[in-house]
DNA sequence: TATATATATGAGTATAATTGAATATAATCA
DNA sequence: TGATTATATTCAATTATACTCATATATATA
């Protein structure tokens, strides 16, 4: 059934915070992975996992990988998306991981910089979400 | 986050297979069990999960305990309940089960009976569900 | 009170999901 | 071409889920 396997991508708190992300703009996995620091091949599988669920969907460019909410599922599950974005908004957790992408994006680091030294990159965005 | 309880909940087939069956009426154990074919213990933990995570309610009376969709889901989740019902609407199997659940009211058969001979009744459903 | 019964729960097992580390693949660039 | 890098995938370990069978609990009834 397509509908358990949509409950099942959306049952995991990475998956849920991986789609938080993407739901406000594409990105690529090294992104997700940075903002919301987990390692990149558990980015990598959950991407696959809300991808084969049908929710997101992917564009090479180049040697990256940009997913991004797949339309065809925002139209034919409209209802659950208006859901998801309404209880999104009230999360905590959620809330904070906008805030860090918002800094990362502002900082202005390069996927070639988080290769370069990515613990710098984190220390940075730590400090700067402690502000707020 | 109660967010990832709900679809944890959602994300499995005889829970939908369940809450099909309580969007149209509030059922005892022993309904559910014999409508979807379940081990009792099975219905009774599916039950639980569905009811730990906020989805549904229940009530006992006498012996038996009633289970319900909880108002306060609804209200706090509407969307999210209206694409519920919307997709189990399009869903085979889970018309049948609507069926057979039409066919099992419809037979009078009572707990009692269930209990005295569950196979007889099962083969009734059985029969009456491939008449149509 | 003794028995029957509706439901819940515990124990054990099987299956599935999640994870990190290491490796494979494909693209880029020097 | 050879080196680098972004992403995917495999492997092995761990943890979580789901299931069945047996038993406990609470209620009803004779």
């Amino acid at each position: 059934m397509d509908l358990i396997e949509i409950f099942k991508a959306l049952g995991d708190e990475n998956r849920i915070r991986i789609l938080n992300l993407l739901i406000r703009q594409e990105l690529c996995v090294c992104e997700i992975e940075t903002v919301l620091d987990m390692t990149q091949s558990n980015a990598s599988r959950h991407l696959n996992k809300l991808k084969t669920s049908g929710i997101i969907t992917s564009e090479k460019k180049s040697q990256w990988v940009y997913y991004r909410v797949d339309n065809k599922f925002i139209e034919e599950n409209n209802l659950l998306y208006e859901f998801i974005k309404n209880k999104m908004a009230e999360n905590t957790q959620l809330l904070r991981d906008i805030e860090t992408l918002k800094k990362y994006k502002n900082s202005n680091f390069t996927c070639e910089q988080l290769r370069e030294d990515k613990s710098q990159v984190l220390k940075y965005l730590r400090e700067q979400c402690n502000n707020n």
